[in-house]
DNA sequence: TTTTCACATTGACAGATGTCTATGTATTTG
DNA sequence: CAAATACATAGACATCTGTCAATGTGAAAA
């Protein structure tokens, strides 16, 4: 997972209401018509969210009859977490002041 | 930290210039010119990007004389590693196998 | 004081984004 | 079959975003 595919997902998680998704579907596999219940948007807004979700591989789609039933992808999660882990902060007290340009 | 700050950390993480920025601010502080000369971008969209990430909270700006050094927020940073790390998957029947969270 | 340097601000612009209504497409149900 | 359900697609629209050139500002250097 190279630097796009992270930057994606960031910009996947940047709107509250995939934000929520997510953590909805951390729970457990949920199907779109249950998702569209628990947020005030229209059903063509969910699809347009969830399709981002798909393509940025944070979250699985399945099909059963006309149902959908939406999940959290497990490889792309663990890499991205594995990402973020990776990102890392200096205490500012500790930090010696580099050189100037 | 709320969703709504969480959204916007992800918002400012999800463009391929700030994401590399954050990554070299994660090796300790640096001034503004170190990382303009990191970049094929302009001076005022630099300006821009740090400001982006300042205002979420994930970036100090300290100034010092003429310059300005940044460096990652640890308690920024941490409240987002915790949130990040609060989302989990359950695997289907593929990935059981091979990978958990 | 004048110049140079580091950075911010402004204004402009093309392109992306979130949202809607209207409509299309499978799939299930009566 | 026809009707209903779950979801996708298309088009429209206002707003947001990333980028730049031009310019302003404050501090250091000459």
């Amino acid at each position: 997972m190279n630097e796009k595919d992270i930057a994606l997902i960031c910009k996947a998680l940047g709107d509250a209401n995939r934000l929520e998704i997510v953590q909805i579907l951390s729970d457990g596999e949920k199907c779109g018509c249950h998702l569209l219940e628990s947020f005030e948007i229209t059903q063509p807004t969910l699809s347009h969210h969830m399709k981002i979700l798909v393509e940025c591989g944070l979250v699985n789609d399945r099909k059963e009859g006309k149902w959908h039933y939406y999940s959290m992808n497990c490889k792309t999660l663990k890499g991205f977490k594995t990402f973020i882990d990776s990102l890392t902060c200096v205490p500012t007290e500790n930090e010696q002041v580099e050189s100037r340009c």
